[in-house]
DNA sequence: GTCTATACACGGATAGAC
DNA sequence: GTCTATCCGTGTATAGAC
């Protein structure tokens, strides 16, 4: 993903081929293919929509990847691995459970509503167009994605300061924050990022007093 | 929708003709189409798949819709229809700001994860396959239905019994009450939909004390 | 590694008989 | 109001030249 190319993050998962570098012929498609299915959806991006967008003809797609539900494929795994790693580096710097926690909100709703948005409303609303044994992959992935959070909530609920099940917490958030690629425009309108989560912390009871 | 065909307010709205009887021809293709659309997707799910539905050939469903869009359009127009009556109705019977929000929070998670809940993650999730002039007509729709939800929420923050702004946490509840639907399976396991309703509440820090 | 050309199946929608 | 038959466009994927 060009856009944070300078990100240190980004470019030791290049150079592990954890994810394409987005000057590569891979991963400009896989970028191109986040835009498009998340602008028209799976179904209704064609194999001729995704090689127009590179610049190649549609029977060139199939020297890249195989089939075209293995491009989606690949966007969702190189989008949580990137992911769970900006998310590790994320709390990694914060002390407490609740700066922890305000980290991973911070963090994810970058994800969501950043550059890297595209991709991650693909893993959110195109999750039923991948085939069964595909799921069952990303699922792994996303297991340890989870449990970054997981562990900061739990933490949270010991010291008292959840109003809820650290686990039903998790799920209520993964839904609202997600959601807000749906409404939130912060270009237009005077809520930053760090204003939007502010509120998601003064939801939960948790606003800095 | 014929398991709640015994509620009077859904017995109102079709004499009105706003909603079509479940057992109706018309009725019963927009219950199985809600079904289908849901499970496979709206792209997904062929004419022929909702002629077999309610058994009959694909030829024979355009003397009921014109199009295939039609009756997407028309799952999501008697959705809200019903939704927002079923609201109203909730949200009547209770006194306080708070106990209105739980009734809400209570109506809405019924209608995601009860009967109606295929129609509901239809509207969520396939919003993108409606045409531009068909998803201005079903966004009126959604405006009263949103404005049950703000004039209480308004309430509350009046009350200084919100953490966060009234617009941004009813977006953040739609999120993550429509969520549920990917995750919260009632009958295995304990929670009941009063106690999801609670963690809901809890989650906002307004939990009976 | 990209091109052109094309196979081949499937999907939405229509026509006209019953 | 449902059937059968079918049109026709579009979509994925392949073949083989360059």
């Amino acid at each position: 993903m060009a856009f944070v190319n300078q990100n240190p993050i980004l470019q030791s998962l290049i150079a592990e081929q954890l994810v394409s570098d987005p000057s590569s012929a891979r991963g400009r498609l896989l970028n191109e293919a986040a835009r498009l299915f998340r602008d028209k959806g799976y179904e209704r991006t064609t194999v001729r929509d995704l090689a127009a967008a590179v610049g190649i003809q549609s029977g060139s797609l199939f020297h890249h990847f195989r089939t075209k539900e293995e491009i989606l494929k690949a966007v969702m795994v190189e989008t949580i691995r990137l992911n769970t790693a900006l998310m590790q580096a994320a709390a990694d710097q914060a002390d407490s459970a609740r700066e922890k926690l305000r980290a991973l909100i911070r963090a994810e709703l970058e994800s969501i509503n950043g550059q890297t948005g595209e991709a991650m409303a693909v893993l959110v609303y195109e999750w039923r167009s991948l085939s069964e044994s595909s799921q069952a992959e990303v699922l792994e992935l996303r297991d340890i994605y989870e449990n970054l959070w997981l562990s900061t909530l739990q933490q949270l609920s010991k010291e008292h300061q959840l109003g809820a099940d650290p686990f039903i917490t998790r799920r209520m958030l993964t839904g609202a924050l997600s959601w807000t690629v749906t409404w939130y425009r912060p270009e237009r309108g005077g809520l930053t990022l760090d204003g939007l989560t502010d509120q998601v912390m003064a939801m939960l009871g948790l606003a800095q007093c």
